[in-house]
DNA sequence: ATATAATAAGAGTATATACACCTATTGTTG
DNA sequence: CAACAATAGGTGTATATACTCTTATTATAT
C-alpha cells in the first residue's frame, strides 16, 4: 500500500487525540495494575466496584445500581454472575415490586470486600504517589465532566 | 444487614475516588457516545481504533500493534477477527520473520475508514465543545501520564 | 551442526460490555 | 374491572479483554 505523508497525516489526529481512544487505553492500562493488586482476593476491579456499590446501596436493585455506575442493565446482570456464583452476593425478589431485584451483600462478600480494601488502597497510594495527589484530583474532577457531558447529550 | 455509618464511609472512597473506577465508568460513557456516531459504518470504536493505527503503522506486526494500542497481544488477535472476516484487513506470515504476521488495510478496510473519519471528527469536535480544549487537552496529557506511571511499574 | 533458549503468535477459558428482543409485573384509563 | 401502556428485568448474540498454555520459528551456545 503506498502512502502518502498527506494521507497519514490525517489518521495522526483519530490516534492520539481521540478522547474515547485515550480513555480506554487508559482504563485498559490501570486496570492491569488494580487487577494485579487484587489478585490475592481473586476479584477482578469490575468485581471489587460491584460489591462496594452494591456496599454502598446496602439494598439495590438492578436499575439503581446500573445507573450509579454508568453501566447498561444488562451489562450489570452478567457481571453478577459470577459474584452470586461465589457466593459474595444474593438476589431476591423486590419485596414491594415484585418486577424488581434487591441485590445484596452475603457475608462471604463483606469478608471478601475487607479483604480486598487495604490491597485497594495500597494500589490507589501508589498510584496517587506515582501521578501527585494535584494530577490524581484533576483527571477525577475531569473524568466526572465527561460524564456529565455524555449523560446530558 | 446493619450497616452503621462508620463501616459505610469506609467504602465511599474506593467508588468515588478510585481511579480504576472512575476511568473504567468514564471509557463506558464515552465509549456509548462514539459508537452511537459510527453507528452508520457498522465499526466499534475499537475497530476503528484499529483501523486507525494499522494504516499509520502501514505494515504492523501483532507485537507492535498491541504495544502502541496498551493492549494485550491475545486481545489484539482477537479483535482484529471481526476485521479480517469483514475483509477490511488482511494478515499475512511475515516476509522475513515467518513467526511475524503482518497485518494491513484492505481497500475495503481504507473506503470504510474514509467513510469513519468524519462522523469521528463530528462526535470528538461535539465533545471538545462542550468539555471545552482546555480540559480536553489536559486530560489527554493527564490519561498519558497514567499510562506511563503504569507501564514503569 | 545440534541442543537449547528466546521470540511471535494462536487456542482455551472466563469475565466485561451492550444492543435487540422477550417476559413478567405494575400502573393507568376508559 | 378489563385493556393497554409503562416499567423491571432476563436471553441471545456479538464484540472486548486478558491470563494460561501451547506451537512454530528464529537465535544462540557449545
Amino acid at each position: 500500500m503506498k502512502t502518502s505523508t498527506q494521507e497519514r497525516k490525517q489518521y495522526l489526529e483519530p490516534a492520539q487525540g481521540c478522547v474515547c481512544f485515550n480513555l480506554r487505553k487508559s482504563a485498559r492500562a490501570i486496570t492491569q495494575l488494580y487487577e494485579e493488586a487484587l489478585r490475592p482476593t481473586g476479584l477482578r476491579a469490575t468485581q471489587f466496584s460491584l460489591l462496594v456499590a452494591t456496599r454502598l446501596h446496602g439494598v439495590a436493585t438492578i436499575n439503581r445500581l446500573a445507573k450509579s455506575l454508568v453501566m447498561d442493565r444488562t451489562t450489570l446482570t452478567r457481571n453478577l454472575k459470577p459474584l452470586e456464583n461465589q457466593g459474595f452476593l444474593r438476589t431476591t425478589p423486590g419485596s414491594e415490586d415484585r418486577r424488581e431485584r434487591e441485590v445484596t451483600l452475603t457475608i462471604a462478600g463483606q469478608d471478601i470486600l475487607s479483604k480486598a480494601l487495604p490491597l485497594w488502597k495500597q494500589v490507589q497510594q501508589q498510584v496517587t504517589k506515582a501521578l501527585g495527589q494535584t494530577r490524581v484530583d484533576r483527571l477525577l474532577k475531569d473524568l466526572s465532566a465527561t460524564i456529565e457531558v455524555i449523560e446530558g447529550s
